[in-house]
DNA sequence: ATAATGACGTCGG
DNA sequence: TCCGACGCCATTA
């Protein structure tokens, strides 16, 4: 039988732990697929891009994105919206607005003395 | 079992 | 900066 192990919420629990870390994402900020996966330090890029094109309706997924800062294709707009709302740091270039990765990117651990980057 | 696909990532030109 | 080729890996056909 093709078993997912969907776990308490009623999803597999892989896709339950992505979506753990997407929530965990503070405003303003990104985490990319990468990163995800080995912050959980089990699948790849592409399975936690699969697990959010399927159950990710439900968390922040504006805030999971790709390593170039490309908005999310179909919904780049509503990305777009999300970003100037919460003043995520965004990059013109010249086939229109894209993440400012180097400012954007999130690595996990919280602001608490923890921040590598700038 | 093999091939194609996908909310990816890195590299070379 | 833009684009294509490859690598990667679970799911589908």
């Amino acid at each position: 039988m093709s078993d997912e192990n969907p776990g308490p919420a009623g999803l597999p629990e892989y896709a339950e732990r992505v979506l753990e870390v997407a929530e965990r994402i503070p405003p303003g900020r990104v985490m990319t697929y990468g990163d995800i996966a080995e912050w959980l330090e089990e699948g790849g890029p592409r399975q936690v891009g699969r697990a959010m094109s399927l159950y990710g309706r439900a968390v922040p997924w504006w805030r999971v994105v790709r390593s170039d800062g490309v908005l999310l294709p179909g919904a780049e707009q509503r990305a777009l919206a999300h970003y100037r709302a919460e003043g995520t740091p965004l990059r013109d270039s010249a086939a229109g607005p894209r993440l400012d990765m180097r400012r954007a990117r999130w690595d996990g651990s919280d602001g608490g003395g923890g921040r590598l980057h700038d």
